[in-house]
DNA sequence: GTAGACCTTGCCCCTGACGTCAAGGCCAGA
DNA sequence: TCTGGCCTTGACGTCAGGGGCAAGGTCTAC
């Protein structure tokens, strides 16, 4: 098949399979007048990636559930490698997880220590203010705490 | 005070504060040469930016912060908007925890089906009595696997 | 009067995972 | 033959938070 069709089959687009392409992720075949050929093997790694990307992995992580894959398995996860990027994901997410838990509850303290504050200030005087609009964008999580740790999960971004 | 003796005290650098003035979140009075000014007032606007920044929060989450503070109030989170960030990133973090936490079940179920499954290979491949030797950690096109992969004893990365 | 430290603006670089053109090639149907 | 759709490569933009360097101006000390 051509790369509309795999990209639609797969639920992504023709960008990103020339994007993995670039990175040496997934390397198409080329027919007669030079279009990227793929076949069903191909169409089970994009998922394979697509799953993974859902769970945060990076693409470079994903990389060793496709060599196994290409490699004749029948999973991505039945060799070594893949079960290490598994152990290490765990690993960051626990950490990260506890860091995250951790800087809720300092926010979650100063927060409480202003509210106080304002309601003190607010006895004092009673002054109406307007309603804050809030804004809708959506922040995502920054994983960057340490700087020197690789970052987990891009989930907010809109990709799914 | 002039750039460098803020950047020292506040603990950053110059390229950062003119990043800060170039977003618009710390202007600079101007000395006649054209030299950035500041005051102890400035210093403490980076001081609460950088507080925030070490919380997670964004440059764009920290202007209602500095806007309260510039505007004279004694913290920065004196003012409703602050407060209503404080807010919004709780919520931010119960989100990102909680989805975190269901990945890292996920990933945690994943991994045992995987362990199990090759388990299972091994005992079988093992009754003949040949070596298993699976041969999918090769990455051949792969120069910097993961630059940043801190500990977890990474055995399985040949990476040359 | 000059060395050297400090300052200025401006420009390109990085990460991740693509989106978005732009200019052109290939092919099937009317 | 024309039209329209799919394909190609290439280049630039995105978002955050700066890093690094160049060319040049300014100030202070010796």
């Amino acid at each position: 098949m051509r790369i509309g069709e795999l990209a639609e089959r797969a639920g992504t687009t023709t960008r990103t399979l020339r994007y993995y392409e670039s990175i040496g992720l997934l390397p198409a075949r080329r027919t007669g007048n030079g279009y990227r050929a793929y076949d069903e093997d191909d169409l089970r790694l994009v998922r394979q990636i697509r799953t993974l990307q859902d769970f945060g992995f990076g693409l470079e992580e994903t990389r060793p559930f496709v060599e196994c894959l290409r490699s004749g398995h029948p999973d991505g996860d039945s060799c070594p490698a893949s079960l290490e990027v598994y152990r290490r994901k765990l690993a960051e997410l626990d950490d990260c997880i506890a860091r995250l838990s951790d800087v809720r509850r300092q926010v979650g303290a100063q927060l409480a220590r202003a509210e106080q504050a304002r309601a003190a200030l607010e006895a004092a005087a009673t002054v109406p203010g307007g309603a804050p609009e809030p804004r809708c964008e959506l922040t995502p999580y920054d994983p960057s705490y340490d700087p020197s740790a690789s970052d987990v999960a891009a989930e907010t971004t809109p990709r799914g």
